[in-house]
RNA sequence: GCCCCCGUAGCUCAGUGGAUAGAGCAAUGGCCUCCGGAGCCAUGUGCGCAGGUUCGAUUCCUGCCGGGGGUACCA
């Protein structure tokens, strides 16, 4: 309804614009800060001052004369400050609103906007060499409602897993096991130490042990181990992101680029645009075609790609596959390569706009004032796994998505387990069970919410306050998922919820007059609608009972 | 050296080219005859520093300081 308010005020002005032969300007809504001045403001006479050359204010004075607005949508007009145009809604308007949402229902905050486009959001992609950390969390919590918030803009979304299980590091992985389960067999082993020292490595030598006793004892091929410990590693990756309800519809290993052609057909096309070149015994990407700073080499002397070559390669199959819309999301340690791989799509000719690297910053582990260094290698982090045994999955959730992604964020595991009990999506959740628990109350004497033209009952502050929330909900859906800000709807939620507890504490909703009761429970259910969908998009829960 | 991110309340973090910069936690004091007190109300301190652009800068630009991350024929 807001976005509906704000259009027809658009229609309105503009016409006024053309009226008195003023220039078409860009110009904004906003929700002030201040109560009192209204509840939507826009800046239109100001940057129009300096076209025309007017005393802002008066020009603003001018548009309101040639204003006709519905009384019924706008119940009062000011200016205020240097200029500002100040809207009032009237009651009419917000009270039609909670019909509308609770018509709506679990579609409210849906768009069509991009229906029939496609879009791919690739996050988390960690190589299976050890337990997701904390660190990775932020990363999977944060594509996901990104991937969720596109879905909501009417995309159809694959969300992606990529990863390589030929690496170097994998082949130390596959040692690291052979190494532990010689142990197992009772031989004295010199462990290096920058082989991956967790428990985890134990464990998996211990399943080849169980299910090949003593007859890899003189294995000198890897495969095996590397095979055993990928695959278990890679089982308890899922278990880890189902706990938080992430499912990926597809996982896109590095190999194949190589088993199906890739590869070698980017080099290709490199070389016959004459965007490639050898020097020392390698081969070069000449970059600086496409502003780079300096070329880069994408065949080692030694024959073996670079990463980027696979990584150019792995972005092509993704235009290749057909998505409107590339989402990449990285942690900020691999901010130099996208620049490289964005190079390489424009030299294969590709519309780079269509993809959107995001970056997030670290997290930063405290246990207490006390650092926490996170290494997979050295086994000193602290596993997703256990971030959800201590403060649970919904919990989870709603701390990454808390902060904005370019954001560093310190993480204090003290204060996370200690006061996770006052964490603020208990608050939000609490107020969703509150409504389901009014609602059974009313059910329980045989009132059930059914009165949909009761609205006009609404009136108090902290109804029609809490309606004016409401309302933003699918604005600020769309700016989270066109911004990709998945923060800002936490945020948002919270307001939620602080307006309904409002409106709890100082109206009855069961009362003796009947028409009120319903136009109440309505308002209620509406309430929970938008905190129904809004953690939809989050990922958490929406208890009935806590 | 060069590049990217960050610097806002005691702590963790939001926010905006404009009109009086917010939340949670922590602290203190209030609020239940009755729909869930995991709630509501009240009380305090702050935009790292210095310039510039602008009618107006905490926001944009430049420099400096501090923290993090990059800067490979590692990913």
């Amino acid at each position: 309804m807001l976005l509906q308010i704000e259009s027809y005020l658009k229609e309105q002005l503009d016409r006024v614009l053309a009226t008195l032969n003023w220039p078409e300007i860009a110009y904004q809504f906003d929700r002030p800060r201040v109560e009192a001045h209204g509840d939507l403001s826009v800046n239109l006479a100001m940057p129009l001052a300096r076209e025309i050359k007017q005393n802002p204010r008066q020009i603003a004075q001018t548009i309101v004369e040639h204003l006709e607005l519905n009384p019924d949508w706008i119940e009062k007009v000011e200016i205020a400050g240097p200029g500002f145009i100040n809207f009032f809604f009237s009651p009419t308007v917000l009270q039609q609103a909670v019909r509308d949402i609770l018509e709506r229902g679990e579609q409210y905050g849906r768009f069509q906007d991009a229906k029939g486009k496609k879009a791919q959001v690739e996050f988390v992609s960690a190589n299976p060499t050890g337990p997701l950390t904390v660190g990775h969390g932020r990363q999977a919590v944060l594509g996901d409602t990104i991937a969720n918030l596109l879905e909501w803009m009417g995309y159809e979304v694959q969300r992606e897993y990529y990863f390589n299980n030929a690496g170097r590091q994998m082949r130390i992985l596959a040692d690291s096991v052979r190494l532990r389960y010689l142990e197992l067999l009772g031989e004295t082993i010199e462990f290096p130490q920058d082989y991956y020292q967790g428990e985890y490595i134990r464990e998996i030598a211990r399943h080849l042990y169980e299910t090949h006793g003593d007859a890899l004892k003189d294995e000198t091929n890897l495969d095996i181990f590397k095979e055993t410990a990928e695959k278990l590693i890679f089982e308890d990756i899922k278990k880890t992101l189902a706990r938080l309800g992430i499912v990926f519809d597809s996982f896109y290993n590095e190999l194949d680029l190589y088993t199906n052609g890739e590869i070698d057909r980017v080099v290709q096309i490199f070389k016959e645009k004459g965007l490639a070149y050898e020097k020392d015994g390698a081969l070069w990407f000449k970059s600086t075609a496409f502003g780079l700073e300096q070329d880069r080499v994408i065949i080692k002397s030694s024959g073996e790609p670079t990463y980027r070559l696979p990584d150019i390669a792995y972005h092509k199959t993704k235009f290749d596959r057909g998505f409107d819309l590339i989402v990449d999301l990285f942690g900020a340690d691999h901010i130099a390569t996208y620049p490289d791989v964005l190079a390489g799509l424009k030299a294969l000719g590709y519309d780079t706009s269509r993809v959107k690297v995001l970056i997030h910053q670290f997290v930063t582990l405290f246990e207490g004032k006390e650092k926490v260094k996170m290494s997979t290698r050295k086994a000193n982090f602290v596993t997703l796994d256990e971030l959800i045994d201590e403060v649970g999955a919904d919990v989870t959730r709603w701390f990454f998505l808390m902060r904005s992604m370019q954001s560093h964020l310190n993480f204090d595991l003290t204060l996370a387990k200690t006061h996770s009990d006052e964490n603020p999506v208990y608050y939000n959740q609490y107020a969703h069970a509150r409504i389901c628990s009014i609602l059974r109350t009313a059910e329980e004497k045989g009132i059930r919410f059914e009165q949909m033209d009761a609205f006009h009952r609404l009136g108090e502050k902290s109804e029609l306050d809490l309606i004016k929330k409401l309302i933003e909900f699918p604005k600020l859906v769309r700016n989270c998922a066109r911004d990709f800000e998945p923060h800002l709807l936490t945020q948002y939620l919270s307001e939620v919820s602080t307006a309904f507890h409002k409106f709890y504490t100082e109206c009855w909703v069961i009362g003796d007059d009947a028409e009120l009761t319903q136009a109440r429970l309505g308002l209620c259910l509406a309430t929970s609608t938008v905190l129904a969908n809004g953690f939809r998009i989050v990922g958490v829960s929406a208890p009935e009972r806590m």
